[in-house]
RNA sequence: GGGGAGUUAGUUAAGUCGGUUAUAACGCCGGCCUGUCACGCCGGAGGCCACGGGUUCGAGUCCCGUACUCCCCGCCA
């Protein structure tokens, strides 16, 4: 027999062949996906990343081969050579290749396959913990090698439609210096420098304004970046970024350019135009509506401030939202139309649900033929007019739900924003996963400077101190600093964030006017982003970027479940690796090298 | 740090009111089979019921704790 690799070269992938391949002699290579044993003829489909092809092996007319063929088993990998043969009208509508098959004269084992702890097909039902802890089987599974593959499509398409735009790919550091604020960062220490550490960079951020400070005028770069946070369903300690940083442009400039990127990948990718521009929606609004800067536009459901009609029916009645408001607490309603139809039961659940957030409970009014209230909290003290204020504020009809929160704004908006995606994937108005077909992206803008830090009682940066006021807010910047708006932006789909950027400032006067306005000391500043305040005063041109979740991105393009699914090497929520068990134990010896002492007693 | 869900053959699940030898499907092993493609038929192996305590005559089942996985809040400029 002939030997496979070094003298049968592989000729086609297993997805490749087609009726205008018949007659001719193939060598392919992959894994047995499934067998099917006759006796007298064995079929093996066989798979590699380009699909799965029929291969037959028939005794009488290669016994020895033959042989071979029923030696397979699942996820042996082997070579094959055979010759393409029509199925004439027994074909097979499912598989890619399923009009022709290959009559194998040749065989090779290349390696033999324990039981796999699960099935390599496209729809398990596996624990996820035991997918990861054998990942490379995971990714076996074509829906995972699709994913991965249209992840390397949005790679190559992104690098191509950027270099085609002037845009440089240029890198910055990993390694970077610790500095204060933002996402917690990994800490590496420094064998070199005892006690000093280097930061792993949360964002080429610092490294790309310097970028155009030196004059390369429009960057990208596909970068890794790295954040000690708590995980999530979108948030991995490491992710990918596609970070961009332009010069001499506003927002609008940077918002096209990004436009034009994911109206390409949309196309490339899935065959769907994305009409251009699209929405924009003041940060305050988006609060107001959606109770968060991230609102999910596929459905409506939307928040009603009902803070001002409270104030103006003095608490209407009911004790607990005067309490409310007195207290410079927020009311927000909701509709959930009488079509929903809740039970008891499942209001009750909710409360419980919204418990876990933080909130005190779920108040709510199930509205009458004549508008009253019934199931409620507030029905017996509230006032007529109140009721019907709020009647006509929410659009309520009878057998409508309406739904309370009050009290601290961030609890409210949090809870009334998980509570609106919640009912609407329980109402089915938009899928458990995936977009459901609705591209709803949203430029979400002029959000506020500041934020006003409880804990702290100061105010401080809501994005980072780089970001540049809007220039008819700056005489508030020392007098009320809660109104300086800014040049800030996200890019939200579905809602999730996929991007945030800013125009940069540039001016180190405004600079330096807000940094005190987050009561950071010119010393402090120095310290800290000294080598940037020096590097804005050396001719730094107008800048500003953004930089998209590309991760995220694929995520969406995909309809997958979780970010775990279209990262080939994902942690877990804990952090870990199952596969490797990262993150593991140093021994003394590492540990004396870097100066370093570990405070735990290591388990044994 | 807080709230919620889960953990039973290799995998996915069932397991009643606490009671005899813990079921099934798929996978695995052996045999038969030349047109299957969820191949079919016959036979077989496979279990520290996550871990540690407790209650009980008796625990997969009830109670407490721990670990791990997942979802959410906090956190993520």
């Amino acid at each position: 027999m002939p030997r496979f690799i070094t003298e049968l070269k592989r000729t086609h992938s297993c997805g490749q062949l087609t009726k205008d391949d018949i007659g001719k002699e193939v060598v392919l290579f992959g894994w047995v996906n499934n067998r099917r044993d006759h006796g007298g003829a064995v079929f093996i489909d066989l798979r590699d990343r380009g699909g799965v092809t029929q291969v037959v092996f028939e005794e009488d007319v290669r016994p020895e081969v033959h042989e071979v063929a029923e030696k397979l088993r699942l996820e042996y990998c082997v070579g094959i050579r055979g010759k393409v043969v029509s199925r004439g009208s027994n074909v097979n509508a499912r598989l890619q290749t399923g009009e022709i098959e290959v009559h194998g004269t040749d065989a090779e084992i290349f390696n033999r396959c324990e039981s796999t702890p699960f099935p390599i097909e496209d729809q398990i039902d596996t624990a996820e913990e035991k997918r990861l802890q054998y990942r490379y089987l995971d990714l076996r599974r074509a829906p995972l090698q699709k994913t991965l593959m249209t992840r390397a499509r949005v790679n190559h398409l992104t690098r191509t439609y950027f270099t085609e735009g002037g845009f440089l790919e240029l890198e910055t550091p990993f390694m970077v210096k610790y500095t204060p604020g933002g996402a917690r960062n990994f800490l590496v220490p420094s064998r070199l420098n005892p006690g000093k550490f280097y930061a792993l960079a949360e964002s080429p951020q610092l490294f790309k304004q310097l970028y155009m400070i030196a004059g390369f005028d429009r960057y990208f770069q596909i970068v890794r970046c790295f954040r000690d946070e708590d995980l999530r369903l979108d948030r991995q300690p490491e992710f990918t970024q596609i970070d961009v940083e332009m010069s001499f442009v506003e927002q609008n400039d940077v918002f096209d350019a990004i436009e034009g990127l994911v109206v390409k990948l949309w196309k490339e990718v899935l065959g769907v135009e994305i009409p251009r521009p699209f929405r924009r929606m003041p940060f305050d609004e988006s609060m107001a509506k959606y109770g968060n800067d991230k609102p999910d536009l596929r459905f409506g459901m939307e928040h009603v401030l009902l803070t001002d009609l409270v104030r103006q029916h003095g608490g209407g009645g009911v004790p607990l939202l005067a309490e409310a408001v007195a207290g410079n607490g927020i009311v927000k309603a909701m509709k959930v139309p009488a079509s929903a139809s809740f039970s008891r039961t499942e209001i009750d659940k909710l409360e419980e649900y919204v418990r876990g957030m933080g909130s005190k409970g779920l108040a709510r009014a199930k509205v009458g033929e004549a508008g009253e209230w019934t199931q409620s909290p507030f029905a017996k003290s509230i006032t007529p007019e109140m009721r019907l204020a709020v009647n006509a504020a929410t659009g309520a009809q009878p057998g409508d739900l309406l739904l309370f929160q009050f009290g601290k704004p961030s609890i409210v908006h949090t809870v009334m924003a998980n509570l609106r995606v919640h009912l609407a994937k329980r109402m089915g108005l938009v899928p458990e996963y995936g977009s459901g077909g609705n591209w709803n992206f949203l430029w979400v803008v002029d959000p506020p400077l500041f934020e006003f830090d409880e804990e702290a009682g100061t105010w401080a940066a809501a994005h980072h101190a780089f970001t540049r006021p809007r220039d008819q807010d700056l005489p508030f910047l020392e007098s009320d600093p809660g109104r300086v708006y800014c040049w800030r932006y996200d890019l939200v789909l579905n809602g999730f964030e996929i991007g945030g950027g800013s125009i940069r400032l540039h001016d180190p006067e405004v600079q330096a006017r807000v940094f005190r306005a987050m009561g950071i000391s010119d010393q402090d500043a120095r310290s800290k982003f000294g080598f940037l305040l020096d590097a804005l005063k050396m001719g730094a041109p107008p800048h500003g970027g953004i930089a998209l979740g590309m991760d995220r991105l694929v995520m969406l393009l995909t309809g997958a479940e979780s970010l775990r699914d279209v990262v080939a090497w994902p942690k877990t929520q804990k952090g870990t690796d199952l596969m490797t068990g990262a993150p593991g134990d140093a021994d003394a010896k590492q540990l004396r090298e870097l100066s370093v002492k570990s405070t735990v007693e290591p388990s044994k």
